[in-house]
DNA sequence: AAATATAATGAGTATATACCCATAATATGA
DNA sequence: TCATATTATGGGTATATACTCATTATATTT
């Protein structure tokens, strides 16, 4: 049995959990991971979304947001408050959230530039390309 | 405030998310994940590793592993045992693993060709160049 | 040989992720 | 309007991940 081939997905799942540790790292004088850094500026961006809004933007499942988006509503950084339509949450950034969002933001700059010093402009856009390509396999198993 | 460039960590993690679900599916009929597919198979290739050789060879936290590998045991696709050093423990294939190692085996490179394919030969290579010198960055932060 | 250092692993804790099902609220249709 | 369908979210459960600290076993040094 040959095994020893290089999966394409193995490969995205240690360099994923790589460039996730050096952004954690990162950002870490700010107090947040990447992915809440992400979370917060999705929040920012689209105006006090509803659970279902972020998780469509995200694409990423409703109770993984739900369970993340607590998180940061624990740290003090996201207020929730039901709408009008009582069945959703809506989620506003506090001022601590906008805060740490705007002062993280210099911290992600940096290693987003060092990153992509690091591995050139050319790479760069083909990661982007490639990834996109990825994003949008739609297979039937 | 701008905030809307793309994220090298951002796109990395929901490209890694995607295709480990594409990749599970494809597994699902083998009763496995790719994770536990990927330990399998290094359990194979490393002919009962131990936990520090296993976590060296995949660059993964050792703690993860043990967990990792105890639910592998639970499904009775490994056995552990204590080496001659008694620190140690020895992780062994089933027959049950071994049997589910080669079953897998066959769907692995049906999903992986069809990534192949539909990705392009000239992208899959550059993905994987372009992954590697992610996975070989040393920033200082 | 005894004291000390080092090494291998497990356990506690925490985040991130997704599946399925339950519940409550709203919308729709008869 | 009332019964039914749909929608939004929460909770249960499970895997994957990593950090820190504790424990136990081996190695080293005196």
């Amino acid at each position: 049995m040959k095994t020893n081939e290089l999966c394409n997905c193995s490969i995205l799942r240690s360099s994923s959990s790589k460039i996730t540790s050096i952004y954690d790292k990162a950002l870490s004088n700010n107090g947040v991971k990447v992915m809440q850094y992400a979370l917060l500026k999705y929040i920012y961006l689209m105006k006090s979304p509803n659970l279902n809004e972020l998780s469509a933007a995200l694409y990423q499942d409703r109770s993984t947001l739900g369970r993340n988006i607590r998180i940061l509503e624990r740290m003090k950084l996201v207020s929730i408050n039901t709408g009008k339509d009582k069945r959703q949450i809506q989620i506003m950034l506090t001022n601590h959230g906008t805060v740490t969002l705007q002062e993280a933001r210099k911290a992600w700059e940096l290693v987003q530039k060092k990153i992509e010093i690091k591995l050139g402009k050319k790479k760069q856009e083909q990661l982007i390309e490639i990834l996109n390509d990825i994003q949008s396999i739609e297979l039937k198993l």
